[in-house]
DNA sequence: AGAGGTACCTGGCAGC
DNA sequence: TGCTGCCAGGTACCTC
């Protein structure tokens, strides 16, 4: 579910609904997930007023009076906000009660998410001090991502994959943008022109912005907690069309691996 | 330093 | 129906 777009639909999801409201009590029914959630979260969070809800990248950050709550959704994390008693289901592993009767709840099945506490500046945080730019920043331009290429063998796929490299772009939004710029994504990173790379770079940016405007690919009501279709999964080019006529040539859209992870392509827009 | 593989988990689905 | 194997939107961490 979550890439950046995912990421920053729920943070406007729930952010009208917590911010300034004072956390009265947290319940973790299972604190294993990608890394224990530390035995203290619960003392760091009860009593705290919320201040700020950001992001960097895809972690969700929820400031509180003294520190960062550090929220990850990983593969198949959601957040929702529920306004009346609902029972907990076995993947339902945190939630968070909140002045007012509202609850903010936490559902991750494959437990790759994350939750973590930082009483430090937050961009100071190890898994958050080395990331590179957001993608929609001015930082991310033509020029960065052209000289952060050179000399790399790695294939353009995974390089901007990378969350080092630039923040945010998963593999959904990786194959689309690519195909929108025309570039093969197993081509080698530090073989593409600058002049491609300003494809590319507008390329990310203008299908992450279509993206956070539908919602993502999956789209979730935040208060009802009802799932429904993503309208953003009809505009997609690539991603899930193998074999599917390419819609800017009419060929068939083609399938490899690349770093594992599953790639789609035109062999005869993209070089 | 960079590249590539592994690990963490569960659920869904295709194929037998 | 039930089993097996593979796949899934992420990413830190390990080795070479």
């Amino acid at each position: 579910m979550p890439e950046l777009p995912e990421v920053e639909t729920t943070r406007r999801g729930i952010e009208p609904h917590i911010l300034g409201k004072t956390i009265q009590r947290l319940d973790i029914r299972q604190p294993r997930l990608r890394w224990p959630i530390p035995k203290q979260l619960d003392a760091c969070l009860t009593g705290k007023h919320i201040q700020n809800i950001s992001r960097r990248g895809k972690y969700l950050l929820i400031t509180v009076t003294g520190g960062t709550l550090i929220i990850h959704l990983g593969m198949s994390g959601s957040l929702r906000i529920l306004k009346h008693r609902q029972a907990a289901g076995p993947h339902d592993h945190v939630d968070m009660q909140l002045s007012g009767g509202t609850l903010l709840r936490f559902t991750d099945p494959r437990r790759f998410g994350a939750w973590l506490w930082t009483s430090d500046p937050v961009d100071d945080h190890p898994l958050l001090s080395s990331l590179g730019p957001e993608p929609l920043s001015n930082d991310f331009d033509t020029e960065y991502l052209h000289r952060s290429a050179q000399k790399r063998k790695v294939a353009v796929k995974p390089f901007i994959m990378n969350s080092h490299i630039v923040v945010g772009v998963g593999n959904i939004y990786a194959n689309e943008a690519l195909f929108r710029a025309g570039i093969h994504p197993a081509r080698a990173a530090g073989r593409i022109s600058r002049q491609r790379y300003g494809l590319l770079v507008a390329s990310i940016k203008a299908v992450l912005r279509e993206a956070i405007e539908q919602g993502g690919t999956t789209l979730r009501d935040f208060v009802s907690g009802e799932d429904s279709p993503g309208y953003f999964r009809q505009s997609l080019l690539t991603y899930g069309r193998t074999g599917a006529p390419c819609k800017n040539c009419g060929a068939p859209i083609r399938e490899i691996r690349l770093g594992q992870r599953s790639t789609f392509y035109c062999g005869h827009c993209q070089h």
